[in-house]
DNA sequence: CCTTGACTTAGAGCGCACTCTAAGTTGTAA
DNA sequence: TTACAACTTAGAGTGCGCTCTAAGTCAAGG
């Protein structure tokens, strides 16, 4: 296969982007990413620009946005400029959303602190008793 | 439905623990919770230490413990006294993978928040233009 | 006696986000 | 020219964790 035109091909993306061969060609299948130019074989050929996107779609997956949301931010930007407040809406929410669940998370991580420390001093017992007894 | 039995009916450790009906069937079920004590008529009736027990199995869900593990920790409960170090080695791990999840989670809110900025700057710019202009 | 409603079971279905398959095309190298 | 590797597509399959359904039992109230 040539390069038969500039662009990096789908697994330069997906290496450098940590998203799989795979689910690039189904996130543009569903919108999530427009359609991505072609190389004179059909082939993909993404832009610099296409993966700053990617890596930033992947954030918001990484914290936990959904599939859908993620396509209403990409028709956000797709639209073009001027659509300010909806990204930031759309954005600021998602991250309130996180904090929630990062205080939750930090909550029940407190909890099983607790049943760690309980562990530890059973154990610690079990250890005293061998010594003594 | 008379109270054949005492014990908190399924409904009330719904309620209680905030684990639906159902997914209180399905997680006995799956064994990762033992066989519920019976009323004479067939129905579950819970005791409180039943509820202790699901109420901290909720938290390893919450903190996005896979089944596959919970249903590991279960058994050692199940197994009784002494295997003090299989579950607090078990809690150790998967509180380690929570914290390093966490650690990503705020790197990429830190990402996300700085196209919040972006995006904030560009509607400031808008603002001022429609004063200016 | 009959209806109502809470419960029971086994098993089917669902939503999400991939992940893989099969069949086909294209360009390069032996 | 033939083999190979990388790509293409539409669509099927997977794994997870529920969530729901259908058919049945049972006790209480009217």
């Amino acid at each position: 296969m040539t390069n038969t035109k500039a662009g990096l091909t789908i697994q330069e993306v997906a290496r450098r982007t940590g998203v799989s061969v795979h689910t690039l060609r189904y996130y543009e299948r569903i919108g999530l990413l427009q359609p991505i130019e072609r190389a004179t074989n059909g082939h993909r050929r993404y832009t610099e620009q296409n993966v700053v996107g990617i890596e930033f779609l992947s954030r918001l997956r990484a914290t936990g946005m959904p599939i859908r949301q993620m396509l209403e931010y990409a028709r956000l930007v797709r639209a073009g400029a001027g659509n300010w407040i909806e990204r930031l809406d759309l954005l600021e929410s998602h991250q309130q959303t996180v904090r929630e669940q990062m205080c939750e998370l930090t909550h029940n991580l407190e909890v099983i602190q607790k049943k760690i420390d309980l562990y530890q001093k059973e154990i610690q017992t079990s250890y005293e008793d061998k010594k003594t007894g």
